[in-house]
DNA sequence: AGTCGTTATATTTACTAGTATATAACGACA
DNA sequence: TGTCGTTATATACTAGTAAATATAACGACT
């Protein structure tokens, strides 16, 4: 069986996580449903963590990343902003550059 | 305050872990202390868990990365094989190799 | 034969992260 | 004005991971 390279990335502010792959999961999925309850049912992940993580996000970004509002004809909803959106773009071409250039590296070895 | 992006790589085989950065730490302390017990010691870590995390690297590998010996003058020991050498040397290098490719891709965002 | 420090392993304990549950506030709409 | 589904938040419970502890086996040396 041949070795394979794996990596996570994830973007620090201050010492702090702002955001690494299951953030970005979640956004992707507010983006998807309007929603953050809906995003953590289809994830299968609790509220509570969801909202934890997106928390962080937006307060830590150097901009918004997510519009809330509260009731309402559908009970309220998250959007993502523009900015949040570009955000999801840059993290996730980064990561696929990444996988690449581990996977060139790794090749080189004869481990 | 800018946003730093870090990462960690690891090596799999089969589904597995091989290598990751904890592990190889412990593998660089017993190549500089010749002893299990006093890597561990060295790295405030539980004797178990480093005994864990190598013997799950030896097992795995496809060749040995170390080699122990019981009893005898000083009670026994824990020595890197050459093959053990040179995967940590290839996992640091990648690594560092890593962080300068992230560290480029992320400056030439506008976030 | 007894000592020593190590490898190797099992068992119990503590901690931390995530889950489940409950509740308040909100505003469009019927 | 009452209903609805959502955001936002607190609290209690659970599970999985890591730590602490204990113990056996080993072999060179005295």
């Amino acid at each position: 069986m041949e070795y394979k390279i794996k990596s996570r990335i994830w973007i620090e502010v201050d010492g702090h996580i702002l955001l690494g792959e299951g953030r970005i999961n979640v956004l992707k999925t507010i983006g998807e449903t309007g929603s953050l309850s809906k995003a953590a049912k289809t994830l299968g992940m609790s509220y509570k963590k969801a909202w934890t993580l997106i928390d962080a996000v937006n307060s830590r970004a150097k901009k918004p990343v997510i519009t809330t509002t509260i009731g309402g004809k559908r009970g309220g909803g998250t959007e993502l902003t523009p900015y949040g959106k570009s955000l999801i773009k840059a993290f996730e071409t980064i990561n696929e550059n990444c996988w690449e250039f581990l996977d060139a590296q790794i090749s080189k070895t004869d481990l």
